[in-house]
DNA sequence: GTCTATACAAAGATAGAC
DNA sequence: GTCTATCTTTGTATAGAC
């Protein structure tokens, strides 16, 4: 194997970030199928043999950059959803508005959250799993619905519609621009007034019976 | 250019819509990108030349496989969706059901069709613009929101919405199979309680303020 | 550890014979 | 129209200089 990176908290970024990053322009620039490795070796100024040497394949590469990603978030979401002292309402606002913030600065990432999502579940699905320990938030959104009556999956309907309604116009992105005239702002701001109305919409979800 | 196959009411299928139909089975049971264009001609029975004789590449046969069932179900759609007999609340029920029905039958087809929207966008949009004349649906919709003092977005957040919670679900299907155990019947039994919830939910965010 | 050059294999695309 | 043989691109791997 690898020796792993040593220096963190030294020095310029090593080789490995170097490359770590222009693979990521390039990556978010053109999308994964249309990189070719060689195209990231040029971006980078390093040789093609470099990436594999550091990164065994293309598709490692893409995976650790894009893991990276979606660690730093779970792990900063995962704070706020285990704060004892904000009521359920106001994390479902904080998780929206953090989702929609992030997915508004990283374009791409969506996508690239589906692809893994359907290309290999189990993978991304298990790293997740790892990063998520119990959360004071799930033991707040089924005592929630406890005293409802509702049917039992009534919960995860609801979760289903919060992440749906967050995450899917940033998945049918271009479609909406198209409708919206193309408009890479008037998107963006669409998506800033759903950070006050989808909170509002789930609330009423799961207070209805 | 290819002459396009003439007979559409006499003989056997021609040797081109036998190779598509061998394609969409491949595709369908492998996914895209682990398609090999030796495994349709070997499913088809010909040679791997003739794939590209009458497909220029085996992505424009996978754009035509996957652009006929979606004209299919945007015109079996939106002759229900013109109807001048049914309310507006009867449309999303039927809409909703009808999206769901579809993407139940057809596994990768939410998948499919996000990835075209977001390698392509404008030929996705173009093709499903000339297929869409003006509909009953969309005068209800608006004319619904009219008297309510909502912004003007209003609506187009409700659609975004209604659109959402329908497709997401299968875009995200693995990771919530995951979730319920791994079942494929546990899944579609979900779906099919969101096909009355959904059309509940989506009316009334369309009926607050 | 870093880099150049090169080899190799898989897979899509094509030329040309019939 | 169909097939065989071949070309090209691209991801991956290795040998060897420094």
């Amino acid at each position: 194997m690898i020796e792993s990176t040593p220096n963190s908290s030294e020095q310029q970024p090593s080789t490995e970030q170097k490359i770590k990053e222009a693979a990521q322009r390039v990556f978010t620039r053109k999308g994964y199928a249309a990189t070719r490795t060689r195209d990231i070796a040029e971006e980078s100024g390093y040789n093609l043999a470099l990436i594999n040497y550091y990164f065994r394949s293309k598709e490692k590469l893409f995976d650790i950059i894009m893991m990276e990603q979606i660690e730093r978030f779970v792990h900063s979401v995962a704070q706020m959803l285990d704060d004892k002292n904000t009521s359920l309402q106001q994390k479902v606002e904080q998780l929206v508005a953090h989702y929609i913030g992030m997915l508004v600065e990283t374009p791409g990432l969506a996508f690239f959250i589906m692809n893994e999502i359907n290309s290999d579940p189990a993978k991304l699905f298990s790293r997740i799993q790892t990063m998520a320990p119990p959360l004071h938030f799930v033991e707040q959104w089924f005592a929630h619905h406890a005293g409802k009556g509702n049917s039992l999956s009534y919960p995860l309907h609801a979760f289903i519609n919060m992440v749906s309604m967050t995450v899917f116009p940033f998945v049918a992105a271009p479609v909406i621009k198209m409708k919206l005239g193309c408009s890479e702002e008037q998107f963006t701001a669409m998506m800033q007034e759903r950070k006050k109305l989808i909170p509002i919409w789930v609330m009423n979800i799961m207070n209805q019976g």
